[in-house]
DNA sequence: GACACTAAGTTCACAAAATGAACAAATCAA
DNA sequence: TTGATTTGTTCATTTTGTGAACTTAGTGTC
């Protein structure tokens, strides 16, 4: 089995990618002998590969990475309808995609993942024996072992243990996580964010969805409930939100409460896009649900900045129309809100995803237990 | 020397208090047998000692704890005129106090300080050989090896390699920290919060502090800024700050703004207490100042507990009042402002406070680097 | 007070993990 | 072709930790 100082490894060369034995050696603080050994002992398992020589002066050095094909993962969203199931490697390629019914039974669900599962490997049967893990995407509170929903409004769930009904149902490992912690960590395992180890997601849905990655590892706050920006106060005495408070960020900001605002003014739109157009026509209502949505985001990623002082603030959106009104105002307010002396510190990358984004999340909630252990100290 | 394994008994110990050598075996996941011979050399080395005995049935338990004599540290505070220095031992207690004149001088510190060193040790001779580092706490920007004090408005520095040069005027090894983060070490150490892995402070003097606690170690975010707090904005376009930005928090609820709007109404006060009293005669003017002062307060603390959900909240206050308006509204506020979902879940706590919480704090920056190591991954 | 019972802590032979130094391998530069 | 240079392996040795048996120091009971 793997010991300790074969997780530290996959960690670190799931976090910079292939590198030599030599620079492995360096980056776990090991000797050229112990690193030795640990990499045979990973490449005769199937985990390692040599993939390329790099040519210097000396003896040319053989880069090692992962084995896409050494374990395969399912990922699935139970933010959407239907709920997109998606089957991605060790290198967080996504080979299968499919979609199943969502419900809001737990046995449902479970009974629903087992029956569609051998859907997902029909093109890939290798793939069927070599599965490592199932992850689970929702929106919600989830434990720190990351296996009981401990409440979500969305499905109306409170205490529900649903990783173990879906490993009951399967006999396949399974994780559960909240969204936006998700998408953190799937950024962190596959995305462009890989090498850093502080920074937070701000992922733009129909609702607002935000995690933090400190010291390399998701931060999941004391009660699971780190960067619940959403409802964050934003205007103090503002309209009262869903949930139960007033002026949060979600009543004013998130894509829902936007489109919601819009139709209220008699627009006709399904998408920010549509609202953008009506504002540069100059439309005044339309001009002011972009400004104080942009606003008050740009407002609460400044706040997310003083607070926490990340390396990096990924936002990542599935909609179209961020380059319009709504994002310009928004970088603006991080802008102005932000002590002068970190202003443009702190890098902002906005990303356009697709809306499998979610089930990807999930899949490598799955991975990252499977490769690196269990998100606990 | 101190091997990793010494150094996380260490850790465990500080944060746990007195165990027995089986309870320590558990918490590091160790054998007895090893454990038995990691305490037999801290034991040998003079770090440990056998606090107390448990009856219980068995043999009875033998308690191991820090040798509070094993080491001492200085502690100098920057952010006073006059600069406290303060002598205290591995336990935390203050064993010698005493104060130097401010400079803003990097060399003229060190001179300084090296100059009252003898005098801090002067009714504890035993204590200068024994002395294990120098903290000092300080307000602005410090890098992550505790060595470079990157940016301070208040002394006017800028990259001041401080630590570096105090070591050379003393021949001790020396760390400097925010002031901030080193009440948080403190906490950490030698506090209420000892055992409490996630946390945050928010200290009011003067101005207003904050600092994390995650995982058990202080979070100092990617350029050192994390917790600051008193230049989030909370009245958005509200009055200018001296950092260039409008409607932090720092200009609303800080004590020396609360006293300035005090002083601009034409009260004649010196403390938040004299304001209370005002406003406890139904004076609106006052009123208004606490009001406006808690409800920033407040709303950026709920904003933090939304955004991080720490297990606590620590808010240390070097005066008195807090009882008062001020302090009520502050706690309204953090509970209207959290998730209701949470409100009452992360505990506030507030604590009054000396004004030597500064240099003691500075000291706990020196034991914990001794103790447990730099605070670097 | 003798005896069993319980749990803490120690000892010791052994296993596992990592090291350091010597060495083999694979290239570039002259 | 030769030397320089750097990667990666091998192996004897050291360090760190384990498991099981053992010792120790008490409590509880008859």
């Amino acid at each position: 089995m793997l010991t300790a100082s074969h997780r530290q490894l996959l960690r670190v060369i799931s976090e910079s990618g292939p590198l030599s034995r030599t620079e492995m050696a360096v980056a776990l603080g090991l000797s050229k002998a112990a690193m030795s050994g640990l990499a045979r002992d990973l490449i005769d398992l199937g985990v390692l590969h040599e993939a390329g020589t790099i040519y210097g002066r000396g003896r040319p050095s053989i880069r090692l990475d992962l084995q896409p094909e050494w374990a395969f993962f399912a990922g699935i969203s139970l933010i959407q309808d239907p709920a997109p199931m998606i089957l991605c490697d060790l290198g967080g390629k996504v080979i299968a995609q499919i979609d199943m019914p969502l419900s809001r039974d737990p046995q449902t669900i479970a009974r629903l993942i087992a029956e569609r599962l051998p859907d997902l490997f029909k093109a890939h049967p290798h793939a069927a024996a070599k599965i490592g893990g199932i992850g689970i995407a929702l929106s919600g509170f989830v434990d720190e072992r990351q296996a009981t929903c401990i409440q979500s409004t969305l499905l109306n769930w409170q205490g529900v243990l649903l990783a173990q009904i879906i490993r009951e149902h399967t006999g396949i490992d399974t994780f559960i996580e909240n969204d936006a912690k998700a998408i953190a960590v799937h950024e962190k395992l596959f995305g462009s964010t890989r090498d850093q180890q502080n920074f937070s997601v701000v992922s733009l849905g129909d609702g607002i969805g935000c995690a933090h990655v400190i010291d390399g590892r998701l931060y999941r706050g004391n009660h699971g409930g780190a960067g619940e920006i959403a409802h964050c106060t934003v205007e103090p005495g503002g309209a009262p939100c869903r949930c139960g408070k007033r002026g949060c960020l979600d009543t004013i900001a998130s894509m829902n409460a936007i489109k919601e605002m819009a139709r209220a003014e008699g627009f006709a739109c399904t998408c920010l896009s549509d609202i953008e157009k009506i504002a540069s026509t100059g439309n005044a209502a339309a001009i002011n649900i972009l400004h104080r949505a942009g606003s008050a985001l740009g407002l609460a990623i400044a706040n997310l900045i003083q607070m926490n002082d990340p390396g990096l603030i990924l936002i990542t959106h599935t909609e179209d129309g961020l380059q319009g009104l709504f994002g310009t105002v928004m970088q603006q307010a991080i802008e102005t809100n932000v002590l002068p002396r970190y202003a443009g510190q702190t890098p902002i990358r906005l990303r356009r995803v697709s809306s499998d984004i979610w089930a990807r999340g999930a899949a490598s909630i799955a991975a990252h237990n499977f490769l690196i252990g269990p998100n606990i100290n």
